[in-house]
DNA sequence: CGTTCTGTTGCGGAAAACCACAATAGCGCG
DNA sequence: CGCGCTATTGTGGTTTTCCGCAACAGAACG
């Protein structure tokens, strides 16, 4: 049984309950939306997920439904069907950020395949939107002048030095950065780097 | 006058002509090949460029000159023109990293747009490439027993845990140190991690 | 054999980091 | 006004980092 749930977005019934016995058959859950409309009022959000969305649809178009997606700053994967060749449209959904964009009609297998890589893409993506969300609290976290002491800390200053820039005795500085290391739950500047990344880049 | 060189890849002289003068007009300068073998095997490699490369070609198709490209580690930016909808191959080149794909007829402004966008990735590429290659002949430069103290360094660990794990003297490990801060050309542990990212995620 | 390179270690001294304990001041809020 | 929070600072002591100077050993190469 692979993790997460697809959501099949079509307004064709043969199609929908076709995929979903094509899923079904791979051990792969799904849940299907007569239009764009209705998955995007009524999906389920914190899940690992991805989404089969047809091109062409009365109401809402694919692309205006992903388009929707991204502007809420949902990230699944999407895979776009279409019966039309049209190039243009392919390339604007792929450079959009489109997982797959496969034309009907389509080999099961691969679609499946293709399915469950995209399953794979938003478990990882999962994993990485919760280290970045804690790190984000984490920062949010930080006074001011603990912020100050920390962007001057990535740049691998000296307490002295850092001292003198803020106009501080070097005591000070020793306090913040103890409190910066405690807050972000790190234990030397070496993993507070690791985690933040540069923020100033080696001149 | 923008800076590059576009490799115009066509088998049709007529698109090679039309082309040359449209990026004229726009000060992009370019120079013309009449197939994919003379590409790969005329066109100078180490300067700013990108490559606007013909589907279908007699010889070599422009899917396989692309993928040659990148088996020879070359990643200029690559924009296909086709004369033919064909939804999969413009999908398959995308995932394959192509820059666009474009559909003859095409809008020569949007084209011209393109080809400078292409320009500037490339040139970013480029200053992004030389960092990699300057950090690779530093890390190569490193004996192997410096590339352990290093890998140990950027874990966040004192100089004393490193000396127990590798069995020897402190003052040992601060050679070591010394000498991998000296050929990495940074001045601190927090620069170095900078530098190398952190090979080792923090647990 | 001499040279170069890598790896190792000790001594002693200086600089930097770390911190418990303690205290003060200013600001915002109920 | 009392409280909590942020910011600041000092003292004294410990640990860690840094390094000049010096020396030795083993391996590889011409």
């Amino acid at each position: 049984m692979t993790a997460g749930l697809v959501h099949i977005v079509d307004d064709d019934p043969a199609i929908r309950d076709a995929l979903g016995f094509l899923l079904r058959s791979r051990g792969v859950r799904s849940t299907a939306w007569d239009d764009g409309a209705a998955f995007l009022d009524g999906a389920p959000a914190p899940e690992v997920a991805c989404v089969i969305l047809d091109v062409r649809m009365d109401g809402l178009s694919g692309l205006e439904v992903f388009d929707i997606l991204r502007e809420r700053g949902v990230d699944l994967p999407v895979i776009f069907l279409t019966g039309h060749a049209d190039v243009p449209l392919a390339v604007e959904a792929l450079k959009k950020g489109a997982f797959d964009f496969v034309e009907k009609p389509f080999n099961d297998n691969q679609l499946v395949d293709t399915v469950i890589a995209a399953l794979e893409r938003a478990a990882a993506a999962r994993r990485h939107n919760r280290d970045r969300d804690l790190l984000a609290a984490r920062m949010a976290s930080l006074t001011p002048r603990e912020r100050e002491v920390l962007q001057c800390l990535v740049e691998g200053r000296l307490n002295k030095q850092i001292a003198d820039h803020l106009g501080v005795s070097m005591r000070t500085v020793e306090v913040h950065r103890a409190r910066v290391f405690e807050k972000m739950g790190v234990r030397n500047a070496v993993e507070l780097v690791a985690q933040v990344g540069s923020l100033a880049p080696e001149s």
